[in-house]
DNA sequence: GGCATGACCGTAAGCGCTTACATTTCGCCA
DNA sequence: TGGCGAAATGTAAGCGCTTACGGTCATGCC
């Protein structure tokens, strides 16, 4: 009576079914212990009971179910990201860089985009951390006081990339937004431009948006320019929308001879609007954009633009991820350098 | 003795700790089964009580594990999809497509990508399935038969996309790639064109990459042109490859008139390479392109492609699936109609 | 030869949830 | 008023895994 008769849930063609731990345990003989320690820490397995068990496990074709193995373990061995758009390459380098540096701590990735909304970000979070999530990559600073407050709550680690700002106390790994928009804008002024139009991405929720912007400034600043040298046009995300963006820019009397875009994608949208309008660059009027991802070697002309360490940004927050997960110290904010790439679409204003 | 002396692994700070169903319960005065039943099916719960319970399930914060409950109601809401890269918007716009399809049903989407490796890509089955992805939406046919074994012997509802083969039994939503890029090269022909260079993404394990050549010898053979009339060079996904490939080719003699390119990525380092060396497209060679992707409008000169139906193939593929996973029928592969964009850099051979 | 020492392995308790089945409650009709 | 079926709720058995704890040997040392 020690053993109540079981219920059987089992599917009754057992041979069709997903093989357990179980399952494999009897065929090999050895308990269901030796097998779950043979699958995660071999070492305290004997070599031949080891290759037994392995043996099994290929023949039955069995793959641990990962509820079962989360709810055992309290740990999923899996690690969120959570990036604004994935539409576009700005990301994509960076977050493989991030996988791949995960895989090899055999952590998987799940991924999620926000679309930019700090709302649709929260509800992601919350649907990441529900499904077991160790920890979390985030992109810039910008989100709602409750997500940061559920993080917290939950003690979930996480690390915010893309952007890096001494005044945040939280955790990140990226550049300074503003300082390299400054310094590409420097060159800008150098070659002696003086009427300058901006498109940037929507800032309301995007920190490295505005940091874009007030980078801009600064350098008109320091260039003793005023304020009103710089038009600016603000829309979302997408090709198409630089083009428009651009086409209102060269409507404005008297024309910037100079178009910065806050991305690359805005400033292939640019420079196709250019184009079409017959609008030489840079002889006419010089573009330059933000991130260098592909396409901004093969647009004609060219792209100048500021060059972003996206792989070293994804390996980086891969490590302080591991390690806060570990337990360990994560080594505090890492602050990287951009650079900026001259190519073909910057010159100095026509004459 | 019935009841052994628990070991107590709970943390030792309760209230910290993420609350637990029968923490909800005990709070509301309730069963635990009461509780999910309020979560779950709340028709089954008086009003009374439903209202009580759901209080307590806000005040304390509570969110069901995942995992607990994946694994005891077999059924995660969760489909995988595997596509073979994220690098680039290949895939982006469909997948996108896929997982609003999804949401509409409350279901979340795993992404993967496997590098075009059948193996990698294996190995991604099994993480997904694992994880209790409840379907999966899979790219093209050709994998491992281990993968398909396993899908089979796991009763995963899969449907694959991007092809559609009349010759494949299994579901399928996609368009014919083989005739697609006949119909273009049709077209080239027509052009006068006698002299074709092809690059073409690896065809190992890329059953469309395959199809997709075998449409341009279909075309020429209809056209009554011997083989040596086409050069193919064969390089893997990436801008840099499309042009070293270009440059292969135009070192020919005869050059080729015409270079047909498996996708947009290597046609977008073609025309690169081409305007770094000098030749013009399309006067002196033409340039064509294959997906229809954004880079496809913005490059010099645009690019003449094949418009894929990406999202009408994403939110097909995650109906089918619905469809399958509540064990409905799914209706049936289904073939959609490619159609080719003509853009600029299509023209006729030089004279 | 006796005994401490590891290396290896088995036993079994839970992880937090769903759900089949048992039990209680309640409305309603004869 | 008694009885009966439906509705509401409770009870408890697992789901498949990890891991603390304890047992069993062979080994090495005095």
């Amino acid at each position: 009576m020690s053993k109540p008769a079981t219920r059987p849930r089992r599917s009754t063609e057992p041979d069709l079914a997903q093989p357990t731990l179980e399952d494999v345990a009897r065929h090999a003989c050895v308990s269901t212990a030796t097998v779950s320690r043979c699958l995660n820490t071999p070492a305290q397995v004997s070599a031949e009971t080891r290759k037994r068990v392995l043996e099994t496990v290929r023949l039955l074709g069995y793959a641990p179910n990962f509820g079962a193995r989360a709810l055992a373990a309290k740990r999923t061995n899996t690690f969120g990201a959570i990036v604004p758009t994935m539409e576009n390459a700005i990301f994509a380098r960076g977050l493989q860089a991030f996988q791949e540096a995960l895989g090899h701590h055999g952590i998987t990735t799940l991924v999620a985009s926000s679309s930019y909304s700090p709302t649709l970000e929260e509800a992601q979070i919350r649907t990441l951390v529900a499904r077991g999530a160790d920890a979390l990559l985030l992109i810039g600073h910008d989100r709602t006081p409750e997500s940061y407050a559920f993080l917290e709550k939950q003690r979930v680690p996480y690390v915010v990339a893309w952007a890096y700002s001494g005044a945040e106390k939280r955790l990140s790994i990226g550049f300074d937004n503003r300082r390299a928009m400054q310094a590409l804008t420097q060159k800008v002024l150098a070659l002696g431009h003086r009427r300058l139009g901006l498109i940037t991405a929507e800032r309301a929720g995007n920190d490295r948006a505005r940091a874009r912007v007030d980078g801009v400034i600064d350098a008109m600043q320091a260039h003793g320019l005023q304020p009103d040298a710089l038009r600016l046009v603000e829309t979302t995300y997408a090709i198409a929308n630089g083009a428009i963006a651009f086409a209102t820019l060269m409507q404005a009397k008297p024309r910037p001879t100079v178009v910065l875009c806050g991305n690359d994608v805005l400033a292939a949208g640019a420079l196709a609007e250019a184009r079409k309008r017959g609008i030489a660059v840079p002889d006419a009027v010089s573009v330059t954009g933000f991130d260098d991802i592909e396409i901004a070697e093969i647009v004609t002309p060219s792209l100048t633009t500021v060059r972003v360490p996206h792989r070293r940004m994804g390996q980086g927050a891969a490590q302080m991820l591991v390690a806060l997960r570990n337990g360990k110290d994560a080594g505090g904010s890492v602050a990287l350098d951009p650079t900026i790439t001259m190519r073909e679409s910057l010159g100095p204003p026509p004459a």
